[in-house]
Parts: C-alpha cells; sequence; structure tokens
DNA sequence: ATATAAATCATACGATTGTCTAATAAAACC
DNA sequence: GGTTTTATTAGACAATCGTATGATTTATAT
C-alpha cells in the first residue's frame, strides 16, 4: 500500500491537523474530516485503522512542521541568541490561529494527558517537545550556558507555552507581541558566561 | 425550583467538576456522571436544561474554589511578597493531580477555546483569570511596583500555566518544584519601588 | 489483453451521545 | 387528609460516533 501512500491519505492527514488544531482531536469527527477532503469516510479505513493512527500521523506531521522551523532559524543566522530569538517570535507568523486555537503542541498535549489511551500519540508528543528542547539546549550551549542549558530550555519552552496560552484564552493579540518581546528581551539580557 | 437546589444538584456538580477536570468536558458524558452519582440521566435535566449549564456551573465552582485559595493565601500572610509566593506554591498542595491533568483553568481555557459554542462558559473563565489577576496586581501594587503591577501579575500568570503544562505533558513533578522555587525566587528579586 | 493488486466507494453495524417526555414518588401546604 | 408543588425516575428519541465490510473502480504488470 506503500507507507507515504496516494494523494488521498496526505490530504485526510493535512485536513485532520488542521481540524484536530482548530476543533481539538475530539471533537473532530471522521464526517468531518470526509467534508472537509471530499473523501467519503469509508476510505479512510484503507489508509488507517483507526482514528488514533491518524492521530499519530497527525502529530508526525506536527514534528515535521517544527523541524522545518527550527531549520529555517538555523539558516537566519549563527549567533545561538539570535536563532532563539527568531524561534521566540515565530508564533508571531501565525498570530491569528495562535489567538484562536492556541499552541499546535500545547493544546494537543492539554488534550491528551486528560485521556488513558492516546498512550502511543502522547509519547509522540513529547518527541516533539524534546526535539525543540534539545535544539534550545544547543542554542544556549553555543551561549556558553553550558551547565544551565537544560534548565534554560526547558523554562523558555514553559515561557512560550504560557504566554501563549494567556493570549490565546484572552485573545489579546497585543498581549502576544509584548510577551514575544520581553521573552527576547530574556534572552539578550542572560549572562555570556 | 430553588437555584442551590437539593444535595442531588450538588452531588451533580461536584462529580461534573471531577469529572471535567480529569477527562475534560467533551470527554465527561451524561452517564459517566450518573455512574459516579448514581443519579439517573433523567433527573440532571430537573437542575439543568443542557449540558452548558453544567459546564456554566462547574466553571462557577472553580471560580469559588479560587477565591478560597486566594482567602487563605490572604489570612496566610500581611506581606503582598508572601502572599504571592503562598499562592506559587499552591499548586503543590494538588501536585499529583496536576501533573495528571494540569491546571484546573488552564486545560479547561485551552479546551474551550477550540468551541465555537460555550461562549457564556469562555467569559466566565476569562473571569476566574480575572479574579486571579487582579488579586496579584493588588499584590504587585502592595509592594509598591504600581506603574508595572498589572504587567507583572499578567507574567505571573502566564508563568504559573507555563510550568503546569510542561510538567504535566512530561509528567514531571522534580520539574513542578523546581519551577515553583524559580518562580517565588523571582517573586523575591523584584525591586522594592 | 488479461490477471492481479491497489485504491475508492456506498452503505450499514452496534454503541453512545445529548435531549426530552411522561409517569411516579416525596414534600409541603392548608 | 387531601391537594398541590417539588423532586425523582425509567425509558425512548433522533442523531452521531468510530468501525467495519463487500463491491466496485483504477492502476500495474505480464
Amino acid at each position: 500500500m506503500g507507507t507515504k501512500g496516494s494523494a488521498n491519505r496526505q490530504r485526510i492527514v493535512q485536513a485532520a491537523d488542521r481540524l484536530f488544531y482548530a476543533r481539538g482531536y475530539n471533537q473532530t469527527s471522521f464526517s468531518d474530516i470526509s467534508d472537509e477532503t471530499g473523501i467519503p469516510r469509508g476510505n479512510f479505513y484503507y489508509y488507517f485503522k483507526t482514528k488514533d493512527d491518524i492521530l499519530d500521523a497527525v502529530v508526525s506531521s506536527r514534528l515535521e512542521f517544527f523541524k522545518q522551523i527550527l531549520a529555517e532559524c538555523d539558516q537566519g543566522s549563527d549567533d545561538p541568541r539570535a536563532r532563539l530569538k527568531l524561534f521566540i517570535e515565530a508564533p508571531l507568523g501565525q498570530e491569528e490561529q495562535v489567538i484562536k486555537y492556541g499552541c499546535p503542541i500545547g493544546t494537543l498535549g492539554s488534550e491528551l494527558v486528560k485521556d488513558q489511551d492516546h498512550e502511543i500519540a502522547k509519547e509522540k508528543l513529547t518527541v516533539v517537545f524534546d526535539l525543540i528542547k534539545d535544539w534550545m539546549i544547543e542554542q544556549f550551549n553555543g551561549m556558553g550556558l553550558t551547565n544551565k542549558a537544560e534548565d534554560y530550555a526547558i523554562d523558555l519552552l514553559a515561557k512560550m507555552q504560557g504566554f501563549t496560552i494567556i493570549a490565546s484564552v484572552y485573545s489579546d493579540v497585543k498581549y502576544l507581541r509584548r510577551a514575544t518581546r520581553d521573552t527576547k528581551d530574556w534572552i539578550d539580557q542572560l549572562p555570556v558566561n
């Protein structure tokens, strides 16, 4: 059947990705995906045995998405400090979506921790977090903050999750921008060691 | 019918509160609440016309819960700095639950922003956030940081949301404790003005 | 062109969802 | 004690859920 499959498989994953983000995993039905793609529900089970499998594919898709963002940050500058700041302002590129639906991995994480099933997808989600965290650690290491790099990385992760939630709950774009700026300032004010 | 109603009404709200927290609003059915309380589903509609009404009651219940926590912080000390630190370490009192299910208002917020309906409950949720934020502003004002009190308050709110999410996604109690300590340190290091 | 495999489709299953109604039990009142 | 609210219950409603199957179409290979 070919793991990558036909164009239909991609379209299903793309639509599911968008719908899971906009409505949440549990609030998205096969019919929703069918409506959005025009692909009849019966065809889904040719590519995915279960809804969990679609979730898995979506998480993989988001992993690739963040890999790409990180690659762009790497290409944007050689300075680790500048790279971190590029990543911090990445949400501003999706401003409207972030305000409406929050962080694509943070909100999915909040949803999945509440489910006793989906263990596979849950683990995969932490892979996405780890991808970002490890990349951040690299940058902090590059700044010479070797012994505190991991703590700084997880703190930055938490910072971004925090201001994203607040911005979306309050639908406050101005706050999102201010918090982005403040977080970048925090990077600048870190010691050079 | 009496808005506060009988003991049954309270038991419904309590069970719904716990279930909405542990499984999420959309993943909790009337049957679940019925199973947990022993109250037949048919009785629900005597107290609540719709599931949204139950959600409303639950949000109100959480509002009262946080009012009580804030009251305890007020009683715990006269120093605004100490009060803030008492609130910061409040999640540690629910450590296990926070790790498992995240923040009771943060995760509900993440869930509700994705829903085009539930507008009423969504607004009510920001009331809970505002309750905490305004209380924080009071404390920062008490510290003499009058012109930056609101910014500090919303930043603290975001900080706590952030480390709560990370702690629950990673199921990492140690990080929850470290982040709590760091956040308290941040309070201590603020200028006195 | 034929045989084989891959892909697509319409349709239906049982279970569960939130909602609602009609009948009953309990409580309150005069 | 009889009557009227208030409270409780069981059961059924249409709709939708994720899942599954069998038939049909399209593509591939010989």
